[in-house]
DNA sequence: CTGATTATTTAACAAATGTAAAAGGAATTG
DNA sequence: CAATTCCTTTTACATTTGTTAAATAATCAG
């Protein structure tokens, strides 16, 4: 049952960019599965990353605290990539951490044997350097809204775009994801909704 | 004379990441140069990205509209990246525009022959991966100074981090860019400095 | 089920940032 | 070098968002 699961992951990390059947299994044997109960971390602040974890089933966050108070940078869902990019591309302590949101089951992938894989398999380099670029793309889109969009138009965005995050993470998560507290995400959703 | 410049370039990339003499020729003999004049469009908006450019002399801007206002998204110098990457790892559209700050030399790289070089160079392939995994940093380090850091704090930081940016650059770009206003980013000058 | 904890909303006020308009400086052009 | 244009600062006021605290509402553990 846990193989089959690794399967469909695999599957669907190939409709990104193919990968020979040898590469699939290379993969396969790298991946193994990190079950973190509600409210507990994957990984924490300080400690440099090197894994790369996929959501099996659940959700989870990445954040950081900022004087103090807890800020979301990030959620992940079913098959999303989660990483701690600025210390796993870098080699430096990240001062995030990953927490999983409900419990939750990670694939997760050793970053080491990974990178040597891409020596082997030119087309596994080629999928994770397209998964990459679609964390940058998303990356990108977030940077835009919070330049210069206003609060209330970045919530409504995120309404638009993931009403699962709306409908089933805590407010206060959301409130620091989208810049803002939670006092002033309150004012928001009594105006409209 | 161009020649050494594209030589000092390639030279500047394989620092980035070790490759071949062939590949370094392949690459060499896909740049051209690209001069643009001071507030000139080097791309404009609507068209699709289709072609990497790294800035040779001079300074450059990605920009766009938000209610008719002009946004700074990115600045980019010497031997920096410059795309417009939502839409070049998308194909869609561009709503952003590629503009030189003065007057400026770029590096141009068609995408799609560049895209065709990865598969007989993996070790090509494996430099624009770790440009990208740069860029990528990059924009997660500003999100995360956009979504929780006072106006005032972005501004000091960016004078600690580009102190050129501060010296040369327009303010009223600068001020966007830090996602305020020229009024606002008067203001914290007025305070201190 | 009940008390305790945690999450969300509301209120009142403070601080930060935006808007519009005007004034002063700097740069550019004829 | 004079005139024009563009850039930056300042002012006054409006709006948004933050802060603190209290009141509800929802969830969780025994």
């Amino acid at each position: 049952m846990k193989d089959t699961s690794k399967e469909h992951f695999i599957e669907y990390l190939s409709q990104i960019s193919q990968i020979s059947p040898e590469s699939k299994e290379a993969i396969f044997n790298l991946c193994s599965f990190v079950s973190i109960n509600k409210n507990k971390n994957l990984q924490s602040i300080g400690q440099t990353c090197k894994t790369i974890y996929f959501v099996q089933d659940g959700a989870a966050r990445i954040y950081y605290y900022k004087d103090d108070k807890d800020v979301t940078e990030y959620f992940a869902f079913e098959n999303d990539l989660i990483i701690r990019a600025e210390s796993l591309f870098t080699g430096k302590p990240s001062h995030k951490a990953i927490q999983a949101i409900y419990d939750t089951i990670f694939i997760s992938i050793p970053a080491k044997p990974l990178f040597e894989l891409f020596d082997q398999h030119h087309d596994i380099e080629r999928l994770f350097r397209k998964v990459v670029e679609r964390s940058y793309v998303d990356t990108i889109n977030r940077l835009e809204s919070l330049q210069f969009y206003s609060a209330e138009e970045r919530y409504k965005s995120l309404i638009e775009k993931s009403p699962t995050v709306v409908r089933d993470i805590p407010l206060k998560y959301i409130a620091s994801y989208l810049g803002i507290t939670q006092v002033s995400l309150s004012r928001i959703r009594a105006n409209f909704s």
